[in-house]
DNA sequence: CTGCCGCGTGATACCGGTATCAGGCCGCAT
DNA sequence: ATGCGGCCTGATACCGGTATCACGCGGCAG
């Protein structure tokens, strides 16, 4: 039951018969394909105009089996970084003539699946995908896209389990730059905010390491990247500093004021993500602390506001435009006909340093100052 | 050419083969309409189990005419206001078993007529639009797909040009009462960041309530509510310390700097916008200003950043979840066969005082030190 | 035993495009 | 004059669903 046609605008048929001519070329004039001559052409042109024309694209992709639509799916729109991302993506996708369908997870496997079938059915040609899964046995919806003939490209966290492009940064050694300024500044003590979400904590450097090697995710090469840093300079892994699990700023607030209640305290914190760092300020102020004096802070991308902190924050900038761009090249390419290359292509990403870094505070052993182990009754307003 | 058929999934007459049965038989089954035995009926559902079957969702939107999809059209996906409304849009839209399609047009008219024709192209049931248009000229866009049977919400900006549902908040008051706080700690020279992106800054009040007044836009009515304040406490109006025109952050700190660097300067700020605060944080930063004992600020859009500044900022928060949700709502009530109500439907915004404004610095006349020279507000008076 | 009713099923005409193909018309060569 | 080829054009069969409708079959009443 077609509701009430008439309103959803004029078909290639009634333009057809308002110009005179056959449905055929009335559909070569319009959709630009096969030969009309320029008498009727304009006549047909003249119709569509007067009749307010529109191709329905539901019905041309049915017959062509294409949509010049692509997907995108990204854990959290929320997010700048991804929403920086999008930009790209739909930059260049605009540019050749591709829609773009954003869908966003909000980091549920569940949605992603969810998200990924409306793409099946809506058959696009192809998904951009930041995939919230880790496991072999978490990517079924993504394979079965692939099975249809939907090339995918991952962007931001590379999946092991698929042997697909990928276009990321290299989120290790952006970890380990940023933690080397930290060890180079004369800090051993520094806290990681915040790591794989595993279940549970691994007690060990060795645990750690096996979870965070179960897949390329970003966090799991953060983390890599950080304790390559510690390696290299001799600071022996202590499970204490490092936060793992559900990601909320609340539950950041609560563990780096843990870190920061250690008889052995932390002295610099290694954020992740905006939210780590957001948190990681509000621990600090909850303990009467201030950085960078007491505290040295660096952090995953850098924002407006990042710079405008007193004092400004140190940060790690990710190109996310180009990020975006070059996900949706790659994938335009393969549905231009090129051959998948299946590789990782690798962004760099940039420490830009303002003034949130200084040398930990000198303490003599045994006689650390007021304000650092127990928690002064807030002496600032909340 | 359908490329290569066997790719792109079965149809619903493979699975119709393979269970046996009739074409419409499987489809009854599979659409869940019409009567089935159950034991055909199960032999079906076994048949689409093992070739994987998904329904082709073009296929049946041309049929049916609906596409049980929203578009969204937003200014800005980058923008965190613009992020939570989606998550409120598409958080109730999923509810309904809608799927969302969002586009962005990066405040560019241009790019909001094609994102508008996208969306009819591919029928969507409905739109949800932050519009850029202002003007009577400018809308005809829109005007096509309520022409076309589209129904259309409007959300954050309402655009008095056409009689549509808009869920909004309460701009004006909401500016009022910002301003208002910065009025009772005494403040008299308050900057607004900033405003309506008229080409050329009115001279008089008179000619900036004209151009606000030429829509109910966003910006307008901040602007209004700043009027509306100022005017309450006697405040004569002085076209120095409003900002108009383009939006970029860049401008702001210029725009800014200057208000700071005049005779008679600012010592309080109001931004509208996210933009605006961190420009103007950067503008005091250059004059080697503090806030709030050199200037007071007041920003829309609190943020988790607003909230670890040091000192934290008072800002003003907009429900942009329920503001989402219930634009959805009303959308989908409308589809549900609702009669549009046609109207403005306000929520309230909520000002979060922190701490960022305090009241103007004494200043002996005669003796200011360098780079500030203020003045009492009085002294321009006519 | 015949006729009618009703239920379950399958055949089929859509939706609005695209793409193939047949056929009409014209010109030119024989 | 007739034949043939090329050029345009329009008829039509798809795409993969939905929805209408006709038909076959069984049961029950007359």
């Amino acid at each position: 039951m077609p509701a009430d046609r008439g309103q959803a605008g004029p078909t290639i048929s009634e333009v057809a018969a308002e110009a005179g001519v056959g449905r055929a070329t009335a559909a070569r004039t319009l959709g630009g394909y096969g030969y009309v001559s320029p008498e009727l052409r304009a006549r047909v042109l003249a119709a569509a105009e007067k009749l307010g024309y529109r191709a329905n694209a539901l019905a041309r992709s049915m017959s062509t089996g294409v949509s010049h639509t692509l997907g995108v799916i990204v854990a959290d729109i929320g997010n700048p970084f991804f929403a920086g991302l999008l930009r790209g993506i739909s930059d260049t996708s605009r540019e050749r003539g591709f829609d773009v369908i954003v869908l966003s997870t909000y980091e549920n496997l569940g949605q992603e699946v969810a998200a990924t079938n409306v793409l099946i059915d809506k058959r696009v040609d192809g998904v951009i995908v930041a995939s919230a899964a880790l496991d072999r046995d978490q990517v079924a919806h993504l394979r079965a896209a692939i099975d249809r003939g939907i090339p995918v490209v991952l962007v931001d966290r590379a999946v092991a389990a698929l042997d697909l492009d990928a276009v990321v940064i290299d989120n290790r050694e952006a970890a380990r730059e940023a933690v080397e300024v930290l060890v180079a500044a004369g800090h051993r003590r520094i806290g990681f905010v915040w790591g794989p979400p595993v279940a549970q904590a691994p007690a060990t450097r060795r645990e750690l390491l096996a979870a965070a090697s179960r897949n390329l995710w970003t966090d799991g090469e953060r983390l890599r990247g950080y304790l390559d840093a510690l390696d290299d300079a001799h600071i022996p892994f202590d499970p204490d500093l490092v936060m793992v699990g559900p990601k909320t700023e609340q539950r950041v607030v609560g563990e780096v004021s843990r870190m920061l209640a250690l008889p052995d305290r932390v002295t610099a914190v290694f954020c992740t993500e905006t939210d780590g760092m957001t948190g990681s300020l509000r621990a600090l102020r909850k303990a009467g602390l201030s950085y960078p004096d007491d505290v040295a802070l660096i952090g995953f991308d850098d924002s407006a506001w990042a710079a405008v902190m007193e004092p400004p924050l140190t940060m790690i900038a990710q190109p996310v435009h180009e990020l975006g761009a070059k996900a949706a090249a790659v994938l335009l390419d393969i549905l231009g006909g090129a051959e998948p290359a299946r590789e990782m292509h690798t962004l760099r990403s940039r420490l830009i340093q303002r003034s949130s870094v200084a040398p930990p505070r000198p303490v003599p052993p045994g006689q650390e100052p007021p304000g650092q182990v127990p928690f002064p009754a807030e002496s600032r307003d909340p």
